[in-house]
DNA sequence: TGAACTTCTTGACGGTGGTCAAGACCTTGG
DNA sequence: CCAAGGTCTTGACCACCGTCAAGAAGTTCA
């Protein structure tokens, strides 16, 4: 066989590799994004060489899809510990909204590339079942902190995962886009309105 | 002067020209999305070639930022024929879920680009100022829609126009997402939520 | 040590994209 | 009719990108 093939490259060590390039990947595509990401920019802020991705990933697309793969592990455990140590609605809600807040700043990069990616699976069908699966993690990541809430303010949810997620995840988007704009209130209309839409979220005591 | 200069090609005639390549351009763009649209698949979509961009447009940016502000008056008055016929709170909320349910679908290709765009407003400043512009013209369009529902009602709203937006666009998004991928509950799932949301966004008649 | 295999680098190829310039085509006014 | 200027096409340039192949460098094991 002239090339090893990448189902070889894909056992032994050969997965730390896959990996490594996939973390330096995602470095650059959260500071390029997708479209303006190049392989040799990838390989340039990697240890490796532009011909190394070609020995572990088959195709372009097969690099960032298992980067879009690999990401989901950074993100899903995010809020489980203020679940865990929350005692009070109140508490856990002040909580979540700092910690929103945090990771909108800190890891604004991997949350506008994640924007992306989810942007562009509206145009490429490559992408879409990572995409779609990587947002159903992030809706129980969020649907978590609700049912703890909920628990914890004596009340029922009056709102499916999907919608909650939704409508949390606009606000967040919205409040990203004007702290990357070099908006300083974008963080505390997060954290405000993180704090007044969750008991929104609870079923309203009477129907009118 | 070699060249007539692009203000030169601003007056006249040109601004027709302009608006006519902005109008392909558009039309490609939410085909294909911002990133894998070149200035000569514009062109191969227009009844031009491909030099004659360059004419009436100093630089990519330059035309991509002009069809930004060109979308902009296409969908600024998509509601106001609701806001104005509806008589009732039941009957602008459903015409209103329908009405958005329905330039998901018709729209799709030119929804999908505005995200692509605002998307892409995390990366590239030249897209800042104009998208947040459409954003807050968006804003307001919801905006509008939110106050003659309270008017209609009865009732005050309890939330800002901000927050309001973003949730509901939030909401609109993971729909065309989901409707794009094939999915045709994305639809039932639009109207429903919509109508759900919108009496929940009232002030609350008591407090617990 | 040295052969076999894995891993990585280098350099090249075809294709595409933004940009620009030269000239053709068309319109207008004298 | 012709000249002048506006409008558009054609073709080329250079840079960049994904891909691949040939071989160098490193590793493993008898």
């Amino acid at each position: 066989m002239s090339s090893p093939g990448p189902s070889r490259a894909r056992h032994r060590k050969g997965l730390e590799r896959r990996n490594e390039l996939a973390e330096s990947a995602l470095l650059t595509l959260g500071e390029l994004g997708y479209a303006r990401t190049s392989l040799r920019d990838i390989a340039a802020n990697s240890p490796f060489s532009h011909g190394v991705v070609h020995y572990y990933f088959s195709d372009k697309t097969e690099l960032i899809t298992y980067c879009v793969r690999y990401y989901k592990t950074q993100c899903v455990t995010r809020y489980d510990d203020i679940i865990a140590e929350s005692t009070s609605a109140a508490g856990l809600l002040e909580a979540f909204a700092d910690r929103l807040a945090q990771t909108l700043v800190e890891d604004g990069a991997m949350h506008r590339l994640w924007y992306d990616l989810r942007t562009q699976a509206m145009f490429e069908d490559v992408l879409r079942p990572d995409v779609l699966m990587i947002d159903a993690t992030l809706e129980d990541m969020i649907w978590r902190v609700l049912s703890r809430y909920a628990v914890l303010a004596g009340g029922e949810l009056g709102t499916d995962s999907a919608t909650a997620y939704a409508m949390l995840d606009g606000v967040f988007e919205r409040a990203l886009l004007r702290h990357l704009a070099g908006q300083p209130e974008a963080l505390d209309f997060l954290r405000e309105r993180a704090v007044a839409m969750l008991p929104r979220l609870l079923a309203p005591a009477e129907v009118s």
